[in-house]
RNA sequence: UCCUCAGUAGCUCAAUGGCAGAGCAUCCGGCUGUUAACCGGAGGGUUGUAGGUUCGAGUCCUACCUGAGGAGCCA
């Protein structure tokens, strides 16, 4: 990709604005002269710790969000990723050159501000800033203004401009609640003991054979993107006995949903030794500490999100564990035409889902209707040991695990009646030939579990840069 | 893949088959505590594309394009 070369950028401000900003050159000042930063002895604050900065000059650096103004007094609103800042300049108690500086902002101009600290309950926040010095980095030119409004948007336009509203408050709330999501897991794990052994995302022809994958041209063969770490997660286990796995992953299926996404992140542990209970007990572990770290330090994001967090505070161990008999039972009660041998639909869940005050795990599904993999139910061949875990609220299925078959022949039957061609699945094979141990895991999806504990409409704003069947744009 | 809906100013949306409009945004003016500020004014249009019906189509019909909601699919 080619950058084009910026062009001058005019300020608008005249000779005035020279006296008012470090830079030496005002007028058509480039780009390479931002990375000249001038040299101030005042700090730098994040507008979300002014609270400790009452009384004193900082600088703050960030974005113009909003300007409102009455006659001779303006009210720029900043924005630097942190959080919101008012500023106030009365026209009195500043040079002329300022005032109209600051009146000329336009929507997400760049700046450095200074200024000092103030409590003052009439500002959102309760902080507001006293601006004594602005830096216009960049003007956005009022030819060209900023294409998203402070109003309402079509999802639409939004989408197109997705790589612009990440900057709405709203998305960037989502975005904070998705990274400690992710850290929880990450330290969930690490505390755990498991180790991380990332599972390819190029893998061969064939691999698992049931869902639709994505093909890629690889030299003078074709591969597949990944659907799954979880065959190599498995290999991984044998060698270090607790581990997990953790990236995107591709589904190529047509599905049209706001629970689905064509790429999404997926967490997969797999552990020696481990039977389904123990499969069931780390994943509700799981999702208890991401929802207590979401809780611990997201507060505000939801409170941005105006999602009620008294719900995701009834979430404590255990969860709810019911067979799939018991569910399907609970569903036809609740008048679903569901069959034995079905599996839930995305109706079915909800019903269920909505029974339950926290997540709710399923276990021992029919066998037909699961993945070739799965240990059948030794006192129930039908059934297979694995596990779904619905989220409340409707949110649909947040984890899938199982028990994985450790007999050699078995798996080699599963194989056979699932058309699946053996020597595709040789390395796989192998691990049940040489120190087959019981083992299992589970996956869950990071977007899913994001779009839950936000309480959002639709699973494509809880990633940066979502990738849906129509849409592959920015 | 199927069903339904939508596409009109930069954005969000109006317009019985009969003069294409409003709010916001932008520009100009007013206002010393605004809270998506408010008040007054100005500029801004190939009504998604291509056909068709009609004296006359944003509106009705056909096809296509682009999206959205749902179903199905979904370790």
């Amino acid at each position: 990709m080619t950058l084009r070369q910026p062009k001058p950028l005019s300020t608008g401000y005249g000779r005035s604005l020279r006296a008012c900003v470090n830079f030496n050159k005002v007028h058509g000042f480039t780009m390479a002269d931002m990375t000249e930063t001038p040299i101030d002895p005042v700090p730098v604050v994040e507008i979300a710790r002014l609270g400790q900065h009452i009384g004193e000059e900082v600088r703050i650096q960030g974005w113009v969000y909003n300007l409102r103004e009455s006659g001779k007094l303006l009210f720029p609103l900043f924005r630097d990723g942190t959080g919101l800042l008012q500023a106030v300049v009365f026209q009195k108690n500043v040079s002329p050159e300022l005032f109209a500086q600051v009146r000329s902002l336009t929507q997400e101009s760049s700046i450095h501000a200074r200024g000092v600290v103030r409590a003052d309950q009439r500002a959102p926040g309760g902080v507001e800033l006293d601006l004594h010095v602005l830096t216009v980095l960049q003007l956005v030119p009022a030819s060209d203004p900023y294409p998203i409004s402070p109003k309402e948007h079509g999802i639409d336009f939004l989408m197109d401009h997705r790589h612009l509203w990440l900057r709405s408050q709203r998305q960037a709330a989502i975005l904070r609640v998705r990274h400690q999501v992710i850290r929880a897991v990450r330290d969930f794990f690490d505390n755990e003991g498991y180790v991380l052994a990332d599972a390819p995302i190029l893998t061969p022809a064939a691999c698992e054979g049931t869902s639709t994958l994505f093909e890629v041209q690889y030299f003078d063969d074709k591969a597949f993107l990944t659907q799954s770490g979880q065959l190599y997660a498995e290999a991984a286990a044998m060698a270090l006995g607790k581990t997990y796995c953790f990236g995107p992953t591709f589904r190529a299926e047509k599905s049209k949903t706001r629970r689905h996404l064509t790429e999404f992140w997926m967490v997969e542990p797999e552990t020696a030794f481990a039977q389904l209970d123990d499969i069931m007990h780390l994943a509700e572990k799981l999702v208890t500490a991401v929802v207590a770290r979401v809780l611990e330090h997201c507060r505000n994001e939801l409170k941005t999100l105006e999602r009620n967090p008294a719900p995701l505070e009834a979430i404590q161990l255990p969860f709810p564990r019911i067979s799939y008999d018991e569910a399907l039972s609970r569903i036809q009660t609740a008048g679903s035409e569901m069959k034995w041998g079905d599996d839930l639909g995305g109706g079915d869940e909800t019903l269920l889902s909505k029974q339950f005050d926290r997540p709710v795990m399923v276990h021992r599904y029919p066998a037909s209707a699961k993945a070739f993999y799965m240990q059948p139910d030794p006192e129930r061949p039908e059934v297979a040991l694995c596990v779904d875990m619905l989220a409340p609220e409707g949110y649909g299925e947040i984890v899938g695990g199982s028990q994985r078959i450790h007999d050699l022949n078995l798996l080699r039957q599963r194989l056979e009646e699932h058309h699946l061609a053996e020597a595709d699945f040789r390395w796989y094979l192998d691990l049940r030939r040489w120190g087959s141990v019981p083992h299992g895991g589970f996956g869950m999806g990071i977007e899913r579990v994001v779009a839950w504990i936000c309480g959002l409409e639709h699973i494509r704003e809880t990633i940066p840069f979502p990738r849906t069947i129509y849409r592959i744009f920015p």
